[in-house]
RNA sequence: GCCGCCUUAGCUCAGUCGGCAGAGCGAUUCACUCGUAAUGAAUAGGUCGUGGGUUCGAUUCCCACAGGCGGCCCCA
């Protein structure tokens, strides 16, 4: 989606080879970069038998631009060494919308390095270097690496595990081991040589100057922390200086739309730094955008058959000894307060402790509300409801605005149910999740299903159990008609999951709601109803959150609408502006009606003139600014400006109040 | 937590090669009363993130810490 369209380029169509050739001879198209023969991706100057089918890979496919990026990475690791000959090679495979590469280098890069390195790449892309594909064996390869630690290392893993990370196939995943040489077209000389699988473009000229190098970061050799880390280069690639714009373009549109930005122009909330990272308040703007999201979403769960329950934020540690919370995410936690503690003048403990912890979760809770007495299978299912308080301990180079914190509330719920009911009761909870999502202004979503990882010996409940479940959520999910995604092995250790990822405003995707099937809590809270044959059953357990928690929807949701929240959700609805002081009071009237229907409205009574007010609400992002002077008082009317500074005048007072509480009782996305 | 960068007025940012700091917006006050994105003037506002060190002198140099940003790892 972030890829540009091929529409503009020639249709290419696949061909069989009537003669031995290759893919120069196959495709005059210059746009095409590559081949794919029986799915593989080869390089235009592979030889390819007469009778083969080829296709054609063109620059824009998305086969085309993992290529062009990749050999951009390669031009950008080339330009590393030419300027700093010790730096040792990491890997350089491409990524969304551009490529990486990361390299051992004693003194990290900083963005001053940019310009040098961009020079390089550019005198290397102008020089149109090619790009030539040499098989090499094993002991080759070591002996023409040797001075490259990591690559050496690669080679090592390839026979051992064909499956390494996305990355490290870039380099070493294909059948043979490959090295590519950038070769001189005039000289023939070798300028530089990476191991590498392939392919690559036909030469470094296609890269034009449609890429750029992006940041600087560190990151771990192979992505383990055990490991040391490595300088990364990001840059990013495209067929043309023109895609490249656009793409700056989305990344400024995507940061004027950050919400930790967003927070501060429109005063919606803050970090302050003396209560502790990861920890935010809600200003009274934020706070208005907050309750109006809690208060409807609380009358949605009620309609729908769930109750209401409140737990506190802390507890004894046994609590989550046995939901095993202290066993798998301690270092999640923050750390126990010891409390009650006594000792002697010695020092000597006179009397035991107890550690309470701050709640990372709310489901042990309710798990205690449901066991608080006997069930019957006639309560179920039972939809217990919390705007729950947690907090967790995440470590601090993770924190991100109101997207990841230390202090959040979820909208948690845990569904008790018979396995008669699983099923309709997913369903319901699936229906029920996609429709409140709308009401918020989402609509394009697809499902990820997360199932167990078949290696991993870490999990509860019996496989076959897994397998029923995991059944059930893949129909309930396939029902929905949306698309869904598989995620193998992306399950927690206690059930599998459906996850609601939605698409925003500009086409990313979050993941939103969650909806999780548990094997493992019901069983550590030894957690029973009375069926209808009077035996003690095991209930089964979802749960689910909706928003995720309130934090992050809300961060979401200013992301996605650009700070301009829909009229029912605006923190400020209306603001009135007389054309001169004289018709404040005529506006009053209308704006006092207004608040009588519940609005948030205001007069603008400051000494600013009249153009100045209209700017200041506008760029605070106020849906409605009702404007009266002379005109409209003598009609008994009111003038409409609308965000996007469109205008609507003149329309009658009664006419106005009603557009104005129409879109806010229908939550109108339009106004 | 790890790596790199950053921290100057409420906000966005200049600046000082070591001699106690400046703009725009915002705020306040006064004048102006105006028909769809900035009326004018004046005033207030900063122990230059915190703590140490070097120095005659530190906002500037060094160290530590805190907070932020970008990644990595992690994300029940």
């Amino acid at each position: 989606m972030s890829d540009a369209p091929a529409s503009a380029l020639p249709a290419v169509e696949p061909v069989v080879a009537t003669e031995e050739t290759d893919g120069f001879g196959l495709f005059r198209d210059r746009s095409v970069v590559a081949m794919r023969v029986d799915g593989e991706l080869l390089d235009l100057a592979r030889r390819v038998p007469a009778g083969t089918r080829v296709e054609p890979v063109t620059i824009s496919s998305p086969d085309g631009l993992n290529i062009l990026r990749h050999s951009a990475a390669h031009v950008l690791a080339q330009s590393v060494q030419q300027i700093n000959p010790d730096a040792r090679l990491g890997i350089g495979p491409p990524v969304t919308d551009g490529f990486y590469y990361d390299f051992d280098v004693p003194t990290a890069f900083s963005s001053d390095d940019f310009s040098a390195l961009t020079k390089a790449m550019e005198r290397i892309i102008r020089a149109g270097q090619r790009f030539v594909r040499r098989v090499v064996t094993e002991d080759e390869a070591r002996i023409e690496l040797a001075d490259e630690p990591y690559k050496l290392e690669l080679i090592g893993l390839k026979g051992a595990a064909d499956e390494g990370s996305d990355g490290e196939s870039v380099e070493v995943g294909g059948a043979e081991l490959t090295i590519y040489d950038n070769v001189d077209p005039k000289t023939g000389e070798v300028h530089w040589k990476d191991l590498c699988r392939g392919p690559h473009l036909p030469n470094t000229r296609m890269i034009g100057n449609g890429f750029a190098l992006m940041r600087v970061a560190a990151a771990y050799w192979r992505g383990s922390e055990k490991n040391p880390q490595l300088q990364r280069i990001y840059g990013t690639a495209w067929p043309t200086k023109d895609e490249l714009r656009a793409y700056q373009n989305r990344l400024e549109e995507a940061q004027k739309r950050d919400h930790r930005r967003l927070g501060t122009e429109l005063d919606l909330f803050s970090f302050p730094d003396e209560i502790g990272s990861g920890l935010a308040v809600f200003h009274p703007k934020g706070g208005i955008v907050r309750q109006v999201m809690e208060d409807y979403s609380r009358k949605r769960h009620t309609e729908s058959g769930y109750e209401f329950v409140y737990s506190p934020h802390i507890t004894k540690s046994n609590l989550f000894m046995t939901s095993g919370h202290l066993q798998w995410y301690a270092d999640g936690m923050f750390p126990p307060m010891h409390l009650d503690e006594e000792r002697d003048e010695t020092g000597h403990v006179t009397r035991q402790g107890q550690d309470y912890y701050l709640k990372p979760m709310n489901c042990p809770f309710h798990n205690l509300i449901f066991r608080s007495r006997g069930r019957s299978y006639r309560e179920l299912p039972l939809r217990m409801f919390e705007f729950g308080s947690v907090y967790r301990y995440e470590k601090s180079g993770s924190l991100q605005g109101l997207t990841r914190v230390r202090g959040m509330t979820q909208d948690d719920a845990h569904i008790y149910t018979t396995p008669e009911l699983v099923k309709s009761e997913l369903t319901g909870t699936l229906n029920f999740v996609l429709g409140l999502l709308r009401d918020y202004g989402l609509d394009d979503f697809y499902l990820e299903l997360s199932t167990r990882d078949p290696e991993s010996e870490k999990f509860v409940g019996s496989p076959e159990l897994w397998e029923t479940a995991t059944q059930t959520l893949q129909e309930v999910a396939e029902e929905s008609g949306l698309e869904l995604v598989p995620d193998p092995g992306g399950a927690a250790f206690y059930g599998p999951k459906i996850s609601v990822q939605a698409r925003d405003a500009i086409g990313r995707t979050w993941q939103m709601s969650t909806i999780q099937l548990d094997f493992n809590l019901p069983e550590r809270f030894d957690l029973t109803y009375t069926a209808t044959d009077g035996t003690k059953q095991r209930p089964i357990m979802i749960h689910r959150a909706l928003f995720g928690s309130i934090e992050r929807f809300f961060a979401i949701l200013v992301e996605h609408y650009a700070g301009a929240f829909p009229v029912w959700l605006a923190p400020e609805q209306v603001v009135g502006i007389p054309v001169a002081g004289q018709y404040a009071d005529y506006l009053e009237e209308i704006i006092g009606r207004l608040k009588a229907a519940g609005v948030r409205a205001h007069v603008d009574h400051s000494d600013d003139r009249m153009q100045k007010k209209i700017r200041t609400h506008t760029t605070q992002k106020v849906p409605y600014l009702l404007i009266a002077g002379e005109d409209d008082r003598a009609n008994g009317a009111v003038s409409f400006r609308f965000r996007d500074g469109t205008q609507l005048n003149g329309v009658p007072i009664d006419e106005a109040i009603a557009r104005i509480t129409g879109a806010i009782a229908s939550r109108s996305q339009e106004l």
